[in-house]
DNA sequence: CTATTTGCAAAACATTTGCACTTGC
DNA sequence: GCAAGTGCAAATGTTTTGCAAATAG
């Protein structure tokens, strides 16, 4: 491991001339490593075991900041936004049984981000399988 | 034309025992070739001009039942649901700057429904490109 | 010291629900 | 006639906002 999540995170936000408060420092360290693709309630209720003060605004407040220097990205699934540490190029399979999110690697084929569609400069590119995971499918 | 967008739908209502409600009718003609992906609020915006009592709550309910019956496609953008009378194979593309949803031709390569991807079982595939649009990036 | 960030509580939305009334079939 | 559907209003859940107090740099 060249640098950690959190470690690149911290250099980011300094980098990006925003103050290294408690409460960010917990988010980025709660986000680490995270496969749950957590919302910010959930990262709020968590949190609050340490920080009982911690208010939700803040962790709104710090996913939409850890957002815009490139620390995690958002998804929009069912009704609420939910967040990944994880920006790498890949993709998510959402189990309609269970409602888990996995991550899932970009499978070749397809336009990727800098191509153009009619007219369409793409920058991002999501794709979402939805369907039966491993432990609803196989258990049936 | 084979059979219109409404016709079609009326017997898919009358085929899954639902009752032919004038304000189910209105949606259905209301959504026909309606390309702007529009949210329930703003179809019932756009439909009080004609039914003044007509409730959020049905337009929901009616929503729901025609997506049951393969009417349309719900999409989550941006924190709401839109909805896509188109249901054939296709993707979209977000403009980031002025938010407009435009219908893309799905492009070959990549997996498709009813392929496996590590013991996950695909049923809907969902692709969105982010990016610029035509009318955005041409004037920028 | 001071511009940012925080906590809190209220506001703003989006969606769902409960229930009495209405209506398509 | 009756089950299904409707309107309405209240409840729920998520995210944003306003502002005074706290604090990182």
């Amino acid at each position: 491991m060249v640098l950690s999540y959190s470690a690149r995170l911290i250099d980011a936000l300094r980098a990006a001339g925003l103050k290294l408060t408690p409460q960010r420092l917990a988010v980025v360290e709660a986000l680490q490593g995270d496969q749950s693709h957590p919302t910010a309630l959930e990262l709020h209720e968590r949190l609050r075991a340490r920080f009982p003060m911690m208010s939700v605004g803040t962790i709104y407040n710090t996913l939409d900041a850890l957002t815009r220097i490139g620390g995690c990205r958002e998804l929009q699934m069912g009704g609420s936004t939910r967040f990944d540490p994880n920006v790498d190029r890949h993709d998510h399979a959402v189990c309609e049984r269970c409602g888990s999110i996995r991550d899932v690697a970009r499978s070749p084929g397809g336009p990727e981000p800098g191509c153009e569609l009619a007219g369409f400069q793409v920058e991002h590119v999501e794709r979402i399988y939805r369907g039966i995971c491993a432990s609803c499918g196989g258990a049936s």
